[in-house]
DNA sequence: TTGAAAGCGCTAACAC
DNA sequence: GTGTTAGCGCTTTCAA
């Protein structure tokens, strides 16, 4: 820098005035220190930036598991709506870890980040006070914890699923189980609620073994699957708390000879990418990551920028039931006893 | 960080010292600090500690499509790798974008990156020279541009891909083709010269129409699939550059009414972790993720800390086959024709 | 409008 | 072994 404003024949002050965009700069002075930095090649600090504006214009994102395709998708959006505010993302995996989990608000911390979007599932309070403490500015997904700078999207789970047990309950299925997220984990809790009082509208019981405890994984999937096939009467359907569960399941089915749809429909949740291209293409509640990761970033930058802006629309993310083939009417199941 | 000397009673200095793991520290002295750090719940801030020593540890990875579940699965280990030495990782996905590549290229620019794994394909020229301006070690997989501080991970896609092709032969198939990656990604052209030896070693010949461009995404696996079924006459089997391509093949088969495998063979490349659940499974060229990662943080490391370190190993990834259920014999695949 | 100068929070060289 | 001090590269007063 002191070597462009040599070359520029102007003070650093100048220089820095120019990069930033401030006004008050000469035309000619700043084509000129435009042309110095052109021919230095000059590339601003960042870190020097950020140390003494005390600004990072960064803003973490804390997900569970960048395995799960669902959040390379929130993050690929997440990440644009930063890039075009200018700021830049710092992704936290925590791995369902809570020593990485520790890790990633360390980083949080020591790199002053500006604000965080919490988009995983209980992080411990001990955890969420460290970053409270500093007044760091937080959004999660379905639960606000006390404290001001915080916000909560609300996802408004019940449409997408209560459309999902319509959609079964008019093909003609009864029985219907549910595969659920990780225990503890608020948006797979939620989803849970939101099936078990579809059922309740639509005046369907099913036994307690129908309702699953699973993780979000594939294998999570399998298993809640294979547990299904134990039943004494197997269900004629299963919903999951995600897609990534749906295709373990899918897979299970195929593996003890089932034919989904005609013996088993399966719904999934989240709609991600690769969900249309299961066989047979996946029918699923489709919860918009663009949406999510704009209310999101909405939200922080509310809280960052303060009374300056407008406060954002609603935080409310719509579900919406999505029909592919993995949905169909309930047909005649080959008892899964000699088929395993 | 003056508020803790002062609590401690002994200078900044000795705080820093004290942080900073060196041993000169007298012990109670070391302990009255920690005791502060403590109480006033003090973080050392990244940037500064950066601006002064001059090392930001932070490593690039810069990657073509987070979207892609064999990237995530890559950072996973990248990331790992990373921690373990004490340094941290900035994502940056270009999402096959040359604007998006800039501002990745920015980004590690300004952020003083000291080491960067490219993972990705054919980075431009001159975007490749800021880097290398700034004497940044660089790994690439395949491709070592000239110049000092950079290194190429070799891979041995031979091995996994003769593999595949003589299990084809063995299985009986005499038309397969190839639905290849991305133009100018010198890794899917390196697979698919491997592929195009192989099939010479077996002295078996294809038609030009068997061999397809495709894209490595789900979308042009399936639009690879379509335009061999347009052929004269199908081929047996289809080996793809990857496991999203072979995924959208069998995606396309289905649609097609075509079984899995018994009217066509499918293979694909990566394995990544949804491979084993596809219905069928899918037989695959394993590269292993933790492999390349390793492989790739050991080339930087090595030039980051010259001499001190001895030379890692060869830095060579090998590729195994992977046999599941999409393969098998040659079947009476039905004319397309009629079922399109 | 511009420049000089005072730090941001920290490490490292040097003196004690 | 410990403290003092000089910056790292930048932004931002404040005076001119």
């Amino acid at each position: 820098m002191r070597a462009v404003a040599k070359l520029a024949n102007v003070s650093i002050a100048t220089v820095s005035r120019t990069i930033n965009g401030i006004l008050t700069v000469n035309d000619e002075y700043a084509a000129r220190v435009w042309k110095a930095v052109k021919h230095l090649g000059y590339i601003p600090n960042t870190q020097a930036r950020a140390l003494v504006s005390g600004r990072s214009r960064l803003i973490g994102i804390i997900i569970s598991d960048i395995t799960n395709p669902f959040f390379p998708e929130l993050i690929q959006s997440f990440e644009e709506e930063a890039i075009n505010s200018n700021y830049e993302i710092l992704i936290g995996s925590t791995a369902y870890d809570s020593r990485r989990m520790e890790i990633c608000i360390d980083r949080i911390l020591q790199r002053k980040v500006e604000g965080v979007a919490v988009m995983t599932f209980g992080i411990e309070e001990p955890l969420l006070d460290r970053l409270a403490a500093q007044n760091i500015p937080l959004v999660f997904i379905d639960v606000a914890p006390k404290g001001r700078a915080m916000s909560a999207i609300k996802v408004d789970y019940r449409a997408g699923i209560s459309e999902a047990v319509l959609h079964l309950v008019a093909l003609g299925h009864q029985r219907i189980a549910y595969i659920a997220g990780p225990e503890g984990l608020h948006s797979a809790e939620a989803r849970k609620d939101a099936f078990l009082e579809a059922l309740k509208t639509s005046k369907i019981k099913i036994p307690k073994s129908y309702t699953i405890q699973g993780d979000h994984t594939l294998e999570g999937g399998m298993a809640g699957m294979r547990s299904l096939l134990r039943s004494k009467v197997l269900p004629t359907a299963v919903m999951c708390s995600n897609d990534m569960t749906a295709i373990g399941v899918m897979h299970m089915a195929a593996e003890a000879r089932l034919r989904v749809p005609e013996d088993i429909s399966v719904i999934g949740f989240d709609d991600i990418h690769i969900a249309r291209f299961t066989i047979p293409p996946l029918t699923t509640v489709r919860m918009s990551c663009q949406e999510l990761a704009h209310a999101a970033f909405e939200a922080i930058r509310f809280n960052l920028e303060g009374g300056t802006k407008k406060k954002p629309g609603r935080l409310e993310v719509k579900t919406k039931l999505t029909v592919r083939r993995s949905t169909g009417v309930p047909g005649n199941p080959a008892h899964p006893r000699d088929l395993i």
